[in-house]
DNA sequence: TCAATAGTGGGGCAGTTGACCCAGTGCACA
DNA sequence: TGTGCACTGGGTCAACTGCCCCACTATTGA
């Protein structure tokens, strides 16, 4: 009988719970089969949480917080002083998305997860204002990675960088819904320097 | 006692699940969901189909011959003759966007009811085909349309249409999302101005 | 006209689900 | 050291699920 507080056992559920949906889709993740890989009583479950929707907000929450610094650290690391070599915007594109690519080959299975809560999460109201957090730094965070590639490149975005942002992020949702059904690495590779092409005609030499 | 031939009933109890499922999601779409909505008893239901998930596979295949006819038939009519006037890559391009996202607009629930059971047939490994043959048959559709874009706006594609196609796909995917989680119009009109510019920049005059 | 058959309906079954209860147990703090 | 309480485990519950059974009935076609 090993005691772990309250506190901990949330957590520990939410990540189990997250390896449960990776694993087997949001619809498999009962409160048994999340226990069963958390290693815990059915009671400790419902001792730490009060209910099974509690735990998936909490699990969105978590998903969502992960997924925003999983990404930008990856980002371009930009010149201090400007006096090293000076990528063309597309360069940077090119190299951002590979990144993001890669982030999304080196588990797929999480990212099929994020999909279906997304999903799950607009399925109820009380959820949907995570889902719509969730987009809205999205959008944030592209814009920011946007915003470096310019000035990186010494390029201007012809327009908002808002704009071009929710661009970028419907590219990234929908090559990873593409690629996820079909798995097929060179058409991605293909269309990764095809999108590099398009949003690089978006800017322009300041 | 209303006595329907077994082939009525499955095609009468694919179009219940489907709304069902739209209404209320995948995980709610239970065989006593589905025969209520289409007015039967339950056993009518395992008279017509062995299985929910003989249902299910018929319905997955069912939307996708749907989807498919739903926004070809609208494509631009190409002149016959050629001597009409010429609109721009981008203006054909921006026009067919329009029309996709009135076409998600005008029934958002069909299209996250799509995205669900796309979603659904990624977790099923007998299921995972009919995804793989959507996603060809809609990028197939989206070469047609860029090839005819393309004829009719006197302009050739730097990139194989194939590649260009995948990234049309990819961006109404994930567009599409965007707008179902913040139902932002505005945004989603300036998305596809940009979508326009940025696509257009993969061709050039003939 | 009358059998064979396609189709119907209600009741029922076993398995799974989320949630709960409560007697017990180890830990922290006085 | 002891006492209060955070925490545990196992058993239980009602609701719901997909599926099945079987007596019954309308329809068909010989």
């Amino acid at each position: 009988m090993t005691r772990i507080p309250a506190a901990d056992r949330r957590s520990a559920l939410v990540r189990a719970a997250l390896r449960v949906v990776a694993d087997r889709g949001v619809a498999q993740a009962t409160t048994r089969a999340i226990v069963a890989e958390a290693g815990m009583s059915l009671a400790s479950f419902h001792y730490a949480f009060q209910s099974r929707d509690e735990l998936m907000v909490e699990l969105i929450r978590h998903v969502v917080d992960e997924e925003a610094t999983a990404v930008l650290p990856e980002a371009p690391i930009e010149d201090a002083d400007g006096r090293g070599e000076r990528e063309s915007l597309r360069q940077i594109l090119r190299a951002g998305l590979q990144r993001y690519a890669d982030h999304v080959s080196g588990d797929p299975l999480r990212e099929k997860a994020m999909l279906e809560l997304t999903q799950y999460a607009l399925r109820s109201p009380e959820l949907h204002h995570l889902a719509v957090a969730q987009y809205e730094r999205y959008h944030s965070l592209a814009a920011e990675a946007l915003d470096t590639a310019a000035r990186q490149s010494g390029s201007v975005w012809l327009h908002p960088v808002g704009e071009v942002a929710r661009l970028l992020v419907s590219l990234t949702d929908g090559l990873t819904i593409a690629w996820l059904v079909d798995r097929d690495d060179s058409a991605t590779a293909k269309l990764l320097d095809v999108t590099a092409d398009s949003v690089a005609a978006l800017g322009r030499p300041a």
